[in-house]
DNA sequence: TCCTAGCTTGGACTTTGTCTAAGTCAACAC
DNA sequence: GTGTTGACTTAGACAAAGTCCAAGCTAGGA
């Protein structure tokens, strides 16, 4: 994860203790984990860090396009650290699991000229959803 | 709208004045409105309605698959009428303006077996983000 | 070592949504 | 038309997720 902390440092951030903990929790494959769950993990690290720390940090990282943010279901966010790797999502409707899938194909391609209501797409975001072997 | 109702009815649906205008104020092409949207129309027409009855009914209408819920940013979700045509979304990233649009081909089609680790899929939704003709 | 802009903190506040107990009423039977 | 009953509605309390603010702290440059 230090390269992560090396570009935040390239981009002028000040390197605290805060920061450092929210990276670490965030290191990682596969790795979806709300707001609060960041939180609670690194308090293990750091007991006296903040809620409202936790939440500008993550926020600052998504400014940055360092993390990203995933909204699958309403509730909370969830935030992914693989930013810098095209990936869509996976989810299991029984129990909640996060997978980064690759999909074939470029899914913008598909939306024809006539469906595009004059926009300029800059994107796609695609959430797949089913069960996983456990729910199954 | 009446087809929507009666549909509700057939279902043994009570049909009670708060349902028919929640019903009545999702009428329509491109309608994707918040709960509380939802909840300030029905209160122009029926001024007593409460908040709870409003979320009550939304959600029995997205269990019996009448309507569909969107969540398309992390903060409150969205009641879409326009649930018996299969259709993803385009959302504007400047104003929040969101279109159904219909993309070519079979999103879960796109996901290679090696990529689904298992998981039996039910479905994809995909989100389009840009800028429509006003904000760019 | 000192300074200061930027960072962190706790707590109040907002938004979105859920729950409950008590009262109301749509639809059926007669 | 009337009575009955269980489903529906209501107001308000509550909860979860996130934002905001004033006051204090500190990383890193001078």
């Amino acid at each position: 994860m230090s390269d992560l902390l090396d570009r935040l440092r390239g981009r002028g951030w000040r390197l605290t203790s805060q920061r450092r903990v929210v990276a670490e929790v965030l290191d990682g494959e596969h790795v979806h984990l709300t707001a609060d769950e960041v939180h609670a993990r690194a308090v293990d690290r750091l007991p006296e860090i903040s809620r409202a720390t936790v939440y500008n940090t993550l926020g600052e990282m998504v400014t940055l396009g360092e993390v990203l943010e995933v909204s699958t279901d309403g509730r909370a966010k969830r935030y992914d650290p693989n930013a810098h790797h095209a990936h869509q999502h996976l989810i299991c409707s029984g129990c909640g699991a996060i997978r980064d899938v690759h999909p074939q194909g470029d899914p913008v391609a598909a939306l024809p000229a006539n469906e595009r209501f004059g926009f300029v797409i800059s994107g796609a975001e695609i959430t797949y959803r089913g069960l996983c072997p456990n729910c199954r």
